[in-house]
DNA sequence: TTGTAAGCGTTATCAT
DNA sequence: ATGATAACGCTTACAA
């Protein structure tokens, strides 16, 4: 930077004013440094005004897995809306470490990280992701934290779930089963709520309907299926209601392996809508999240946050409730024998 | 820091010493150090130490497509590699901006990354992947530039694609048509002469097989196999091979509204072995490669050369040429009528 | 073994 | 409108 300023005959200062123009410059004087970065091919080092402004314009975003296309869909959301303001995404992954959110603090803390999206898929406890929000901004993704209103992005869960078992329901079945989410998370309870509600609606005693607690991979899907599928074909479950389309996959899996045919033999419903959704075989009935455009809207959530952080704390604008809207298709049927 | 030091009355260059044991302390003072910071939950500023250490201790990570399972798998193998070094890893989608290079060359020139792992897969130029370079350390995943030897993490593509080609037509296909990636990447081309030698070998005419280009996307699958199978059904190809499980995914996709069965009227492969590959219907037939090794090893690679940085130049440890291999599975059959 | 002090490359406050 | 100059929080000669 001094070279620049030296090459444009001013001072450091005029330099960093025009780069920023935080300053009144002189037009002609602001041509002279403009050439001169061209000329010397400047570019500002960011750990210098990191150190300087104490802010690094990078996120982070916690994600559980990758390969599960919803999550992948919001990342993509995400790095949209902050390429668009020039902040970085770091990626997150939560370890198998004891305590990952400690680690997450200390970013935070150490200044690597300005705030975080925090998908919570994985099934993190609400105490450790409150530790972290302690320690800076941090908006939830398809998540919330009851009694603590940290700013969240999430869809109608509930009422997408009641939607789906409705319709699985409406089809004649009497016996359905849940594999739900991780019974810490606020999405997976509403979820299971939204079953709930339309298996009482239809006349059925939701107390009598098995409920298998997933992780949301598709690995638990496929052994939770295994497991709620045990018993004799004419007491088992014909219907099989999903918290999410990864585990749905995985219990589609396991079926393929136990020659069960899908949906003669037994129907089976997500929760997402994953591009795969309507690909795997049968098309996968299940309900759309919106994914992209959420992860595009809790990066706005957080960058509102960090803006308002220096300013009075102006109007906090409410994330709107996303839609959550059923997909009909090919991995439902009446029940066997019906 | 200060704090610290004084806390603990010492001055701060012995601080600094404890925390990265970088001099000789005295057990006692060193005790009384690492006291203090927990007592006041110190935390290193990282701007801080980045400006003076000249490096960032994050690497980018340019990825074209999350959505692809395939470079999702990469991306949780760099992530894993990155973590255990206490490295961030940033997302950097090339957007539709008209140089995207020279946007991730300028995070490195100012030194907001050390180097960065590119996988390719969008089809850049090589030209622009190589002004890359000139900013700062690269590798390549699943790429390569020929006659340019940029660090790159690959496997064996001709012979995985020579191999699925091969098995193809013992299967009795004559008419077989490819769906290949971006022709700017050698990884397609390599990929596409693969398929050369199997179809010379079967005694065809490797020119007169049709070849239409796609961009590793599902929907250029989907428009490509729509685009090949537009003749009759006595004279279009009765096999695809596609250069990825992505496109081959589309080109189902395609034919499943199109009423065309998989693999009674059409056999389609493709390449990868996405975790998704074996659950489409019908189960795709494709060549493994080893997504999350191979991202693992590449961030390996990656620190190998920052390590080196600084000291002489070591032995450059040759990266492995990963195995590609044949997963035969549901959607390849003989040619209808055979 | 420990402390002092000089930067690292910016930004921002102050005089001018 | 412009230019010195003092931070920002840390690392690392160099001195003691």
């Amino acid at each position: 930077m001094k070279d620049v300023a030296r090459h444009a005959g001013v001072s450091v200062s005029t330099v960093s004013y025009v780069l920023n123009d935080s300053g009144p410059v002189a037009s002609s004087r602001r041509a002279r440094v403009l050439d001169a970065v061209r000329v010397l091919e400047y570019t500002p080092n960011e750990s210098a005004r990191n150190l300087k402004r104490r802010t690094t314009s990078s996120i982070g975003l916690v994600v559980p897995d990758l390969t599960n296309q919803f999550f992948a869909l919001i990342a993509e959301g995400v790095e949209r809306a902050a390429a668009e303001r020039g902040v970085l995404v770091v990626l997150c992954a939560p370890e198998a470490t004891d305590r990952p959110e400690s680690i997450h603090a200390r970013l935070l803390q150490g200044q690597r990280l300005d705030g975080v999206i925090y998908l919570s898929g994985a099934g993190a406890a609400a105490s450790s992701i409150l530790e972290l929000a302690k320690a800076g901004p941090v908006v939830l993704v398809d998540e919330r934290i009851p009694g603590f209103d940290l700013p969240a992005v999430v869809a109608d869960s509930r009422r997408g779930a009641r939607e789906i078992a409705a319709y699985v329901l409406s089809e004649g079945h009497r016996r359905v089963a849940i594999i739900g989410g991780p019974s810490v998370l606020w999405t997976a309870d509403q979820r299971l709520a939204g079953y709930r509600e339309a298996i009482a609606a239809a006349s059925l005693d939701p107390d009598e309907v098995p409920v298998a607690v997933g992780d949301y991979r598709q690995e638990s899907g496929y052994r939770l299926a295994e497991e709620l599928l045990a018993g004799p074909a004419d007491s088992r479950p014909t219907a099989l209601l999903c918290a999410n389309d990864q585990m749905a996959i995985g219990a589609i899996e396991y079926c393929r392996e136990a020659k069960l045919r899908i949906p003669q033999d037994l129907s089976i419903v997500g929760f997402d809508d994953v591009p795969i959704a309507r690909l795997i075989a049968p098309a996968l009935t299940t309900v759309r999240q919106p994914a992209r455009e959420m992860g595009y809207a809790a990066a706005g959530l957080l960058f509102g946050q960090l803006d308002r952080a220096g300013e009075g704390d102006a109007a906090k604008p409410e994330p709107p409730l996303f839609a959550a809207s059923l997909r009909i298709r090919e991995s439902v049927a009446p029940p066997p024998g019906s």
